[in-house]
DNA sequence: AAACTAATGTTTGCAGTGTAAACATAATAA
DNA sequence: TTATTATGTTTACACTGCAAACATTAGTTT
């Protein structure tokens, strides 16, 4: 028998929409079915998020709890440039392989974080771990640290952009056409060199 | 009197969706409002767009054009670097003013260019204008030069996604607070020194 | 323990939405 | 002129976000 309280509803909504955005899309994912998933009436998540903006918030702010552990280092330890290379290609992967979340975490769907403070301290902690990261393997601070900063997320955030455009029309293309998708498929195949030597680049100047 | 056949309206809708699309944003963009905004029935634009992804491909379509135009330089004269950075800043300020066209340009409303033979030639054909301009300047080619365009394409659309984000947060944030806003924030304030720095060090690798 | 309050659920309802299907009219080709 | 095709309209359906009114339970206060 089925009890009139779920009991635990906003965190299984959490989990449902995380799945749900990641499976289908997050366009596709409707209040509706998110209820129905979680076995539950139609309008019952609107008790815990007041807008469909407000679950987008959510599996955003999931979303950058996962991807602050993939870059975060252990300050104990010394850190080194295969590192921060090493972890850059896991920033890509992860935009990869959770594309819709990152959409959610980078897009415009959540227009302002700062209605969403849990998600705005989440998005910053995230971002500490590059700076941080950074900071230990350069020695750099103030705007130098700032401008190595925004320059290397920049290039991760773009190359994520570009390899799921590439990965998203993958073979309907003609290799030989000098388009942005056959020259980043290209790319895709070499990352790690190729992050080796851009990153190397940007850490020594 | 109105006529039963309106006569132009593909390029009628076309135009209306931009319009619409910039200045609501494409999610607020729906078939039936559009085809108000036209005069004509609620149905009658599926006559020329089969699904209403189509009608984001138009935009999109309608986007790299403009931007093939920013990023356009007359073969027949000299290419210096600073016209390199001065384009980088064009684009830059196209991602910030057409922000949400550039969302259908970039993101993944439009699914799969290659469902859009015109829209694929016209975004090959604007990225082409950068390639171009790279090869011209460095007299680089092959993986060298493909590097290289990645690279600064990279920190071009990584730069256009971080400074909006900057932009809507806006004054709703302290400044102190060392996340990546506030730090995109201050890169926004010295963009063109900024840009000079990274694309001269890219540049001459 | 009883009673009040707040939190969390359900039902119902409304104004939209994408898009399929059937039909109307006009432009074009035979 | 007639047949065909392109381009419009009307109608219909299943779905959506979300507001409002109501039901049930948990927690707090007396």
């Amino acid at each position: 028998m089925k009890s009139y309280h779920h009991g635990n509803l906003k965190e299984e909504l959490i989990k449902c929409a995380c799945l749900l955005c990641e499976r289908d899309g997050y366009t596709k994912l409707s209040i509706r079915s998110l209820a129905k998933e979680s076995n539950v009436s139609q309008t019952a998540p609107y008790r815990h998020f007041k807008t469909k903006e407000c679950v987008y918030a959510a599996v955003a702010q999931e979303g950058f709890k996962k991807l602050g552990k993939v870059t975060y280092f252990d300050p104990s330890e010394k850190i080194a440039k295969k590192d921060l290379i090493e972890s850059a290609e896991k920033y890509i992967d992860f935009g990869l392989r959770n594309a819709h979340t990152y959409d959610l975490m980078f897009g415009t769907a959540v227009g302002n974080f700062s209605s969403y403070p849990d998600l705005l301290e989440a998005a910053n902690s995230s971002y500490a771990n590059l700076i941080v990261n950074i900071e230990r393997l350069t020695g750099d601070d103030g705007e130098s640290l700032a401008a190595k900063c925004i320059t290397i997320w920049s290039i991760l955030h773009g190359l994520v952009g570009i390899l799921r455009k590439a990965e998203m029309v993958g073979d309907d293309i003609d290799p030989s056409d000098p388009g942005p998708i056959s020259v980043a498929q290209d790319v895709s195949k070499n990352l790690m060199p190729y992050l080796d030597k851009v990153m190397t680049g940007i850490i020594e100047n």
